[in-house]
RNA sequence: GGUGCGGUAGUUCAGUUUGGUUAGAAUAUCGGCCUGUCACGCCGGGGGUCGCGGGUUCGAGUCCCGUCCGCACCGCCA
């Protein structure tokens, strides 16, 4: 036996009891004629005491300890002399009468605290380490929580936990897809899956009604903070539901969560169209925990000679609370900001409403103080608010007022962690118009059901058709989305073809698919929550990569074990592969 | 593919603007002292290919060119 306790468990209802402690070696304080020793594992950190009643082998074994050494220790539990409030063992030490090296260690690379010294790269390499660090260490039982809370609420609303294959076949649509070269199927390739959306459709098919997984997803784009090449999904899948029902099972699920992990109630989630989202923030994931609206002023600013906001498509403007007082320094680094190729604007247009109820603004050559007064009134604004403008190309000045307005909310601190805002976006469009391949694709993808009052507009005009899709969006952050989808094989048949693809192809690709529908399928939809996204915002941090256990970095790299790798010549013509690395 | 920021003791950083003595601090580490520490304290020591390559210069951590790596973002991500 190497234990009878953690190092997290034990309080003074245990003083006078031997026991044994099996942990790493966190730090020892030697203070001549006796010692500290706190002893860490996953539970806590209890402190180990030598003094002069220490047998002398201990003693004389302790001066061998370093960080990270992993021991065993046995001892009577007394009460500290000296308590410490901040640890949940604080109020006992063990009195080491035995002490074991299990195992001895280099100094490590950082220290193994919260506050470590250790940089991302540094920590990265060494992620088991780092894992041993309670910060990080806590966002994985987090996140080990989370997936129990899924799998509970969903377990007990009937849904069955399905595996779908990891080798499959490869889309055309969508993101870039993971190959995997099959040996036995010389010049034939796997694709890992992007999502199960296919055979969770063909569950449907199956007649599991309800179906869910956890299950690890894959895409081969670039990364970001909230982007990794492989991530998990809560993918979810229901027969017989129509949108409503979808929402109000997530709706139910999301609640659910938030109660059961962090026992916060949130209240009903709004529902807010798409189209409103981009006009009212600019954004198809709007950030609801603050107001400062996007509103409109093209109609207001047209024909008074500022050529500027007379040439554009859209003039608009939000309105950044108690702002009026922004100096000039302040104001030039907002123009400076919205400049940044990322934003892409032109300059910034501002409008002072100061507290004496005059008007200063950057265009008063062109505006009378009446008519910026008429601009304040659309965005309710007050004295002592500051107006910022941008104009320009509609559909980009949006974008770039919801980016404006998102930076005004970092800088007023209207972002707060803890509070959390979701809401479903919905009536999505179903098709984008690719400039580039001249062609429509799919917005959300091509299995999503027209609203069934917008199917008429299909071969007329199918850019303005609404579809049954969904997105559930939390403090700006897209947690996940789904659709109705289209069960009905005439209807799919003409998707593909306003898709461009022609019925061989959409045979070849979707044929399995579109075969199964002949054989009664029921209607069906579903949806997909990011985990790792979710879990992150739960944590109230940014990057997703502290809540994955073993992240890759910006370049798709691990970094610990140096992954992707080349592979041997004899895997190369095992696989039927050569390798020919393009030419700078 | 693009933009920005960064790369200097084991580690985190300062020093680069304005080139100039032996490149500093903190922390880690090693040695000594210390009976109530818990960010222990005090004294002392060791520790550097200033990412890499080239150039300018009497002289480069510092200026120029190239390159590699990391992070954030844009494109991309149905």
């Amino acid at each position: 036996m190497y234990r009878t306790h953690t190092c997290g468990e034990l309080r003074a209802e245990h003083i006078g009891r031997k026991v044994q402690l099996a942990g790493w070696v966190q730090r020892v304080r030697d203070l001549g004629a006796m010692s500290f020793i706190d002893l860490r594992d996953r539970y806590g950190i209890t402190q180990l005491v030598t003094d002069e009643n220490t047998p002398r082998e201990v003693t004389e074994l302790k001066e061998q300890l370093g960080r990270e050494f992993v021991v065993q220790a046995s001892g009577i539990v007394r009460e500290r002399s000296s308590k410490n409030k901040n640890i949940s063992t604080g109020d006992i030490e063990i009195a080491l009468s035995e002490l074991k090296i299990l195992s001895s260690s280099a100094v490590p690379p950082f220290t193994i605290q919260d506050d470590t010294d250790g940089g991302d790269e540094l920590r990265m390499k060494y992620r088991y380490l780092d894992l041993r660090r309670s910060a990080v260490r806590k966002n994985l039982e987090l996140r080990a929580r989370m997936a129990h809370a899924v799998r509970s609420y969903l377990a007990s609303n009937d849904f069955i936990e399905v595996e779908t294959p990891v080798l499959i076949k490869s889309t055309p649509e969508g993101a870039r897809d993971f190959v995997v070269p099959s040996r036995m199927n010389p010049g034939e390739f796997y694709a890992l899956p992007q999502s199960p959306q296919i055979f969770k459709q063909l569950l449907m098919v199956a007649g599991f009604d309800k179906y869910f997984q956890i299950v690890k997803c894959f895409r081969d784009e670039d990364l970001r903070a909230d982007r990794q090449p492989e991530f998990t999904q809560i993918d979810c899948e229901m027969s017989f539901v129509e949108q409503e029902d979808v929402l109000n099972t997530f709706e139910g699920l999301t609640q659910a969560v938030f109660k059961q992990v962090l026992d916060i109630e949130v209240d009903k989630f709004p529902r807010m169209p798409f189209s409103e989202a981009m006009e009212s923030y600019g954004s198809d994931k709007p950030d609801i925990r603050f107001e400062m609206k996007l509103n409109e002023l093209t109609a207001e600013t047209k024909g008074k000679g500022f050529p500027v906001f007379d040439s554009a498509e859209y003039v608009g403007a939000i309105c950044a609370k108690g702002c009026a007082g922004y100096s000039r320094k302040q104001t030039d680094e907002l123009t400076e900001w919205v400049k940044r190729p990322q934003i892409g604007s032109k300059g910034l247009v501002f409008v002072k409403y100061n507290d004496d109820k005059t008007f200063k603004s950057s265009v008063d050559k062109f505006y009378a103080p009446e008519e910026l007064k008429t601009w304040a009134e659309k965005l309710n604004a007050e004295p002592g608010d500051l107006l910022l403008i941008l104009s320009g190309k509609k559909e980009q000045t949006l974008k770039a007022l919801g980016e404006l307005r998102l930076e005004m909310g970092n800088r007023l601190g209207l972002r707060k962690k803890g509070t959390f805002k979701p809401l479903w976006v919905v009536d999505f469009p179903l098709l984008e118009w690719d400039e580039e391949s001249q062609r429509f694709f799919a917005m959300h993808h091509p299995f999503t059901a027209p609203k069934p009052e917008d199917i008429p507009l299909l071969d007329e005009n199918p850019g303005n058709v609404r579809a049954n899709a969904y997105d559930l969006v939390i403090n700006g952050v897209e947690i996940g989305g789904g659709s109705v989808r289209i069960y009905d094989s005439e209807l799919q048949a003409k998707m593909f073809d306003i898709l461009g693809f022609t019925p061989e192809q959409a045979k070849a690709q979707f044929g399995f698919l579109m075969d199964a529908f002949k054989y009664g399928a029921p209607p069906h939809a579903g949806i997909a929550f990011g985990f790792d996204r979710l879990v992150s915002l739960f944590a109230g941090i940014d990057s997703i990569r502290d809540v994955i256990a073993f992240p890759k970095n910006n370049s798709g790299r691990d970094v610990m074990n140096d992954s992707p790798a080349p592979i041997s010549i004899e895997q190369l013509n095992e696989l039927n592969l050569k390798v020919t690395l393009p030419k700078e």
